[in-house]
DNA sequence: ATAATGACGTGAT
DNA sequence: AATCACGCCATTA
């Protein structure tokens, strides 16, 4: 767990409260274009508070999962974040 | 060190 | 629209 791991955790925490980024964009962010999976990995054994790693979902516009309540928790914050109802 | 896994992505069926 | 199969990569077993 070093370079890669810490760029990811890096990106998403940069991506502001309100707005979300897709796993692939994560990964171009982090410098590996193609590891959009491992980024999906990784995220999911992160349990980092700082890492809002709810903020990520798919490409394809569907949420994704999530580790702490699974994707209902994850739409459900998002939904929050992003002040809709 | 090697094999399996998964919070993915895309194209094909 | 839904499902299947394959690719890609770091992490984990």
């Amino acid at each position: 767990m070093n370079d890669f791991t810490n760029r990811v955790r890096e990106v998403v925490s940069r991506i502001p409260r309100g707005k979300t980024m897709t796993y692939k964009e994560v990964a171009r962010q982090a410098g590996r274009p193609l590891a959009h999976r491992a980024v999906g990995n990784i995220l999911s054994k992160n349990y980092d508070s700082k890492v809002p790693c709810h903020r990520v979902i798919r490409s394809d516009g569907q949420i994704g999962n999530y580790n702490r309540g699974g994707a209902e928790q994850k739409a459900k914050l998002l939904r929050l974040e992003q002040g809709l109802k």
